[in-house]
DNA sequence: CTTAGGG
DNA sequence: CCCTAAG
């Protein structure tokens, strides 16, 4: 038995816009952020308190893990009808808006779209959860734009979707275990039990359930399409909510959509970041973790002091707490923040310039993906042992901590507040943190003095902990591309889509961080240097979006790019290619087209730039938009290191080749478009293909 | 996620 | 290189 859980909760802000919404929505909402986050925090003050107050392994079993009080200890797993797959991670997805609209703020606002596209991307599966909440289905888990319709769609699918139709259907499309993920995601093989009753009629009795503490989760076997909402109640818990119920504790943007005052799922977020990070850092290589310097945050906090009296309760004090064991106090000074923020309305109409004042919040707090592996008749003791050692692991390596504005990370450390869009009168409430844990590796010495709790996220992925599983692979292999820009934060990250060849940049990373958590120490600057330099609103946003450094396209790319396209071709071309000639199989073709017709340039960079991290499919179709232009202009327009003039040709013939076929494939649909006009359908993409 | 195309 | 529409 495989139990393999994400600890991966973000304590995302998610938003309730003001002046809405029905209070079931914000049950909804509060109640995951509660359960997850929470669960999140608690597990990890607890391990941290008694991790870092010295306690031994001995009292580890008593960490609670999950719902603990339900877990025997020492009871076989089974028999607590997998509890882990219980606390799913809070699969809680709320729509936003459209899918157009969260693809644009997909890359700009994390807190905001985080469920969006990336939602429980960790899992690759849907997770519902239920409420009791009037009888409707908690927020769903979407991995897909398809089921993010508008808000109102949106509303109607996850909120109000019940257990007689819709949502059943739902789960059946959406809900897609993973082979390898844990009992909550399918990998727990369940066998068939009596007292497992079939998802959809488990749902009645899940809905409209106060208490939530006691339905065992009876899931479906092998199919856990029903998550309980996890739920801990301990200590703090109740005061934790009532600080959670703060206005504030919310992200931006409001929702567009959603005027008819129905629930709006907008900002209800969920959770998971995972896979927009991960994606994040593909799209943007190594850039993601910009060079960023080193710098003490109490300076930060103490500069902006003298400034305008930053708050004494600036968000750091959490972690450090949290590091130095005050677990508890963490927590509670965590929302403490958040209390205090209440007065932040009243600081933010006195735009008086004197005032610079920033109150902050913590909105995430996420604790790495955790992989356990553990036989079926292991006792929950041990459980919780390998539990605690894994996130004793985690821990070890103290946390990082990662400030959000407006989802993105900010990772120049050596802007003042200001500078970094921070500011008393600006949308502070799209401001937050992170604090993960900052290595996988085995913790190292924490006489290392202030340099764990400096450390700063790679905003890319968290480290993930495998235990009793062998070592995490770690391929070296440099590929022959260009070379990559001075340091950059790299973690040892290992990403879901296993795309985990290093660039020349990790790799080198790798040699100057044995420890493999990069850290780039960079002399204090001068504050009031930089305090001098302008910007304005714009550029300041502007900043916070990394562009990417411009790489330019070495020859020998340039080489490799037009053999690719030659063999791959462009477009959805490629692939008719080969079967033209066959008259007969324009079906075949037009499937064929259509089943393919969004490879190529992921084929070609798969093909010839694999190893080339920086350089994405987009960047490729782009280069090659470019040499095609290049080609056609003459070389005395051109710029920029020289193509061989050979290599320009061929591009072209290439191109004209591609764009021949292009053509001749876009004849075959109008044909075909034709043809299927009041004769039979249009053959199914699924049929069987009648090609060869 | 990919492609296509404008910026 | 970015952004976004569209499939």
């Amino acid at each position: 038995m495989v139990l393999e859980k994400r600890l991966d909760y973000v304590f995302n802000g998610y938003q309730v816009p003001k002046g809405s919404r029905s209070a079931r929505g914000k049950s909804v909402a509060r109640r995951k952020a509660e359960d997850n986050g929470m669960f999140a925090f608690e597990l990890l003050a607890t391990v941290a308190g008694k991790l870092l107050s010295g306690e031994g392994n001995d009292t580890l079993t008593n960490i609670e893990v999950g719902n603990s009080r339900r877990v025997i200890e020492e009871k076989p797993l089974k028999t607590e009808h997998c509890e882990w797959g219980r606390c799913d991670e809070g699969a809680f997805v709320s729509n936003v808006g459209s899918p157009r609209r969260s693809q644009k703020y997909a890359r700009k606002n994390y807190i905001a779209t985080s469920s969006d596209e990336v939602s429980c991307a960790p899992f690759k599966n849907s997770c519902v959860d239920k409420t009791k909440n009037r009888g409707n289905v908690g927020g769903f888990c979407n991995h897909s734009d398809s089921m993010l319709g508008n808000s109102n769609e949106g509303h109607s699918h996850s909120y109000s979707g019940s257990h007689d139709g819709k949502l059943g259907d739902l789960m059946e499309e959406e809900v897609k275990p993973s082979p390898k993920l844990g009992c909550s995601d399918g990998s727990v093989e369940v066998p068939p039990h009596p007292v497992f009753t079939p998802k959809r009629s488990s749902f009645p009795n899940y809905l409209g359930r106060d208490d939530d503490e006691n339905s065992s989760g009876c899931t479906q076997p092998g199919k856990v399409n029903v998550k309980k909402a996890y739920r801990p109640q301990r200590i703090g818990d109740r005061r934790i909510r009532r600080l959670l119920a703060s206005k504030h504790w919310k992200a931006p943007p409001p929702p567009i959509t959603s005027t008819d005052g129905e629930l709006s799922n907008s900002g209800m977020k969920p959770v998971y970041r995972w896979k927009k990070m991960c994606y994040t850092r593909q799209r943007t290589g190594h850039q993601t973790c910009a060079p960023f310097k080193k710098r003490k945050l109490v300076g930060t906090c103490s500069t902006s002091t003298s400034e305008g009296g930053m708050s004494s309760e600036y968000v750091l004090s959490p972690a450090e707490k949290f590091i130095k064991g005050e677990a508890s106090d963490s927590i509670a000074s965590v929302h403490g923040v958040h209390g205090a923020s209440s007065s932040f309305a009243g600081q933010k109409s006195s735009t008086n310039s004197g005032d610079f004042r920033v109150k902050l919040n913590i909105k995430s707090f996420r604790v790495p993906e955790l992989f356990i592996e553990i036989p079926e008749n292991a006792t929950v003791g041990s459980l919780k042992r390998m539990v605690m050692e894994a996130v004793t692991t985690i821990l070890g390596g103290g946390l990082r901590v990662g400030v959000l504005l407006q989802g993105k990370n900010i990772r120049d450390d050596n802007k003042t507040l200001l500078q970094a869009g921070i500011s008393h009168n600006d949308k502070i409430d799209s401001l937050g943190f992170t604090l993960e844990p900052n290595t996988t590796h085995p913790p190292p010495p924490l006489e290392s003095s202030e340099q764990p709790a400096l450390l700063l996220p790679c905003n890319a992925s968290g480290p993930m902990s495998r235990l009793s599983a062998s070592p995490v692979p770690d391929p070296v292999e440099v590929p022959a591309v260009s070379p990559d820009p001075p340091l950059v934060i790299t973690g040892n990250f290992i990403e879901s889509d296993h795309d985990s060849a290093p660039s020349p940049l990790e790799a080198s990373m790798d040699k100057t961080s044995p420890n493999s958590l990069a850290l780039v120490p960079v002399p204090e600057m001068n504050v009031e240097a930089l305090a001098v330099v302008p910007f304005h609103q714009k550029s300041r946003q502007s900043e916070l979006v990394q562009r990417r450094i411009r790489r330019p396209f070495s020859v020998s790319e340039v080489k490799a790019l037009v053999q690719a396209v030659e063999k791959l071709g462009t477009g959805r071309l490629a692939f008719v290619h080969s079967s033209l000639g066959c008259i007969k199989l324009i079906v075949a073709i037009h499937i064929e087209a259509q089943l393919m017709s969004f490879c190529r340039w992921r084929d070609v960079k798969l093909r010839a730039f694999d190893n080339a991290k920086h350089r994405t499919y987009v960047d490729l179709k782009d280069k090659w938009k470019t040499l095609v232009h290049t080609a056609k202009i003459s070389p005395q327009q051109r710029r920029g290191e020289p193509v061989p003039q050979d290599l320009l040709d061929r591009v072209l013939s290439a191109h004209a080749y591609w764009s021949q076929q292009q053509s001749r494939l876009q004849r075959n649909d109008i044909m075909w478009s034709v043809r299927s006009c009041g004769v039979d359908r249009r053959p199914s993409i699924t049929s069987p293909s009648p090609t060869t």
